[in-house]
DNA sequence: TGCGAAACGGAGAGTGTCTCCGTATAGTCG
DNA sequence: CGACTATACGGAGACACTCTCCGTTTCGCA
């Protein structure tokens, strides 16, 4: 790639994160654009759609969702509060942007999302944490990681559109974490 | 209201049906008012935003909705299959269109939302449900229909935006329906 | 039948997406 | 170093959608 290219795709994601997080991710691509100081065929060249930005800016996120669920795990202690600390994490994790949560977790499990492999890091770190729980037999028979991704992400969707307070969320995810628990 | 209006909005309403249905939630309110065989000007007197249109297409749900309550509590049996009947009839009843199950979720306890009688109706027919397994002392403590309605509410969200299998949406109902009994 | 209030409709302003193509420049080669 | 070419840039503009404004039409009462 030329240098003014590398550097035009840099200048692009930095904006975009700062657009993003001010607005959420329905923002205006033009205003990502202009923020970056490029025209909007250039952002349009670089990232043809809104999905694929969205997963360049996702790249730091990975280390974040790697590093929080190895911090997770480090915790000794019952199997239920190990669950809820993840749950509580996996939702922080996905809502760093308003329309996150539902925008991540409808991507679960579609090969064809451009944020697949965002997806699948997420999906791999739950199944790090159920594989701990199996250890402990602490899990019913038949709960797969994803589909506690799918139960804790739609808790997260609806606590991002509603605008819930994380007091309201908690009981949420006890409940999850109860009918995942024997 | 005079006579034409009371057709037009009529004629609005049914449009709006037909084009929701097909083309979800998001779908151009310039085409329902094409569809109705009026001018755009004319949708917006009678329907001042996209959520009040909707509002009005959905006065004839709220009858689906307090029936299948009604057909759900006649059934005798368990605890866990009424719950899970109530859930997937409850799945069935938000995802009417697509983006319905996020719209609908989102809105509920929100008082400033133009379809809070909506949510309500949906609420109390949970609530209904609550109280018939509460008399049976099936229900854990803390348990309050709101929290149900957003937990499957989230389920049918996902559900709609991955598109998702009933197959698939059944068993996560029953991690929530595990959750949430004694 | 005539009139005023009520309702209509569609042009157009505002905003966002995405493309096209003339222009500019990075990087290479003689 | 200067010329050349592939690569990249940028922004005007086509298209789509939302919503408003206001001149025109229609209803329904007296």
């Amino acid at each position: 790639m030329r240098a003014d290219a590398q550097r035009n795709r840099g200048r692009l994601i930095e904006a975009a994160r700062e657009v993003f997080r001010e607005q959420g991710y329905d923002a205006s691509l033009d205003e990502v654009a202009k923020r970056a100081g490029v025209g909007a065929g250039t952002l349009y060249r670089h990232f043809p759609s809104r999905d694929v930005l969205m997963d360049a800016i996702m790249q730091r996120w990975v280390d974040r969702v790697n590093d929080s669920v190895e911090k997770v795990l480090v915790h000794e202690g019952e199997p239920r509060d190990l669950l809820l600390t993840w749950f509580e994490t996996y939702v922080d994790l996905i809502s760093m942007h308003k329309g996150g949560p539902a925008k991540i977790t409808s991507a679960m499990g579609d090969e064809g999302s451009p944020i697949v492999t965002k997806c699948q890091t997420l999906a791999a770190a739950t199944q790090r944490v159920v594989d701990r729980l199996e250890e402990q037999h602490a899990l019913r028979e038949h709960i797969e990681a994803v589909q506690m991704c799918r139960l804790v992400g739609g808790v997260a969707s609806v606590a991002d559109s509603a605008d819930l307070e994380p007091a309201a969320v908690r009981p949420l995810l006890e409940v999850i974490a109860d009918g995942v628990l024997v």
